[in-house]
DNA sequence: ACATAAACGGAGGACATATCTCCGTTTAAT
DNA sequence: ATTAAACGGAGATATGTCCTCCGTTTATGT
């Protein structure tokens, strides 16, 4: 929180430092409701900076977005945590769902490396990786042993159903932001196990390697 | 199939009138792979043809987008009405359903406007708003009608749901073409009715007005 | 108070990408 | 064989982003 991220961590200039601060609240921002995609003059005006401010903070854009999106996804991880923390299953495995959507709802930025893939190999992926996905993997689990979750939800189906659901989300933001719920509901009831047996999923989830594979290959923009 | 879209339709030479076909045949290709944003210098090049003469026979890049997706909305909707010849209201509304998203899950340009807007008024949207929205509507109300569609679902919700289905699509079309399938299976089993009843959407849907604003703001290229 | 090193803003160069036009050349039609 | 129509694609124009550079301002320590 104080330190700066380049090679020799001299100690910043007062204005340098508070600087830096306005620069990761803007690129946080912008990040959010714009994506990864913005450019850095967007950041530094949201900043009330100038963009010579940006490059001598930050080598490159990939830098700042790493230092913006770890925290996000620690945010994420976090929330996993306290939800495994809970004692039913279901409500659990229902708290996390519900407060990821809300978190990736309203953080466009954060949908794009979470899910999307694409942007670089990524500190901020392999945090992901180390913190959120054992912790969902747990959640999903238990869920399905206590019997309330459908049996046949693999963990990679996580992931894109977050993605549908942030499509959703970006779709309607707008006009009215809270959206999203509604088809969170809708889904949910879609996971939920049941007395009257469900559909087969006969369409299989993708294999760990074709999961990966879709992750590193070139998307974007799309977007939704 | 014959005569120009321009002002005055002469009748083309053989060469030009083939050129016009390919380049038809090429910007749907296009199109569906890549969305309507793509160069037109792209399309030019798919259809083995100069830029030249793309901007010969279509105006601007607005009227080739035009040309191509009016056939495409057609299409959706023939899909819909021959849906309805259907005997069960369910099966009627599980056919549209499941054909729909498979034609949609494959054309990402028809998504666009179907789904996103933002393209300009459109009279591809003008022939969606007179051909599809009655049928579409016509099958979720007999759906509902006898008891076999969960009553809190709303037209407005059929967009967005396929939207949602698009962005999966999108995803993992180039690991694993299908994957559609396993996400529309999970939301069909959330909006079947049920013996149990199912959680209630406490979200309310948009509104016309809401929709329809949500239509004309300006989206795009997110993401899908 | 002053000297100095650090930081600042933002104009602008380099580059990338898209749209659409123009014109010398080729081709179909009569 | 003549001619009007159509062709290809180089390039003029427009837009947008990244990142650097340098004249000016500001924090800090004595």
């Amino acid at each position: 929180m104080s330190t700066s991220a380049s090679p020799q961590n001299r100690r910043l200039r007062a204005d340098a430092e508070r600087n830096r601060q306005r620069l990761l609240v803007a690129a946080r921002e912008v990040f959010a409701t714009r994506g990864l995609d913005v450019a850095l003059d967007d950041v530094a005006r949201q900043a009330g900076v100038g963009v010579g401010t940006v490059y001598r903070r930050f080598a490159n854009r990939e830098e700042l977005v790493e230092a913006v999106l770890d925290e996000g996804v620690r945010h994420v991880a976090r929330i996993a945590e306290d939800a495994l923390a809970e004692d039913d299953a279901w409500t659990a495995f229902e708290r996390f769902f519900l407060e990821a959507t809300g978190v990736l709802a309203e953080d466009r930025g954060l949908r794009e490396i979470l899910l999307l893939g694409g942007h670089g190999t990524g500190a901020a992926l392999e945090t992901a990786q180390e913190l959120l996905t054992p912790r969902v993997d747990a959640l999903i689990a238990r869920a399905q042993r206590s019997g309330q979750l459908r049996e046949d939800l693999d963990p990679v189906d996580f992931p894109m159903i977050q993605l549908m659901l942030g499509a959703a989300s970006e779709r309607s933001r707008d006009v009215a932001p809270g959206q999203w719920r509604r088809y969170a509901t809708l889904l949910l009831d879609g996971l939920r196990a049941r007395r009257d047996q469900p559909t087969a999923l006969t369409t299989p989830a993708l294999t760990g390697p074709e999961f990966y594979r879709s992750m590193t290959g070139s998307h974007r923009e799309p977007t939704q």
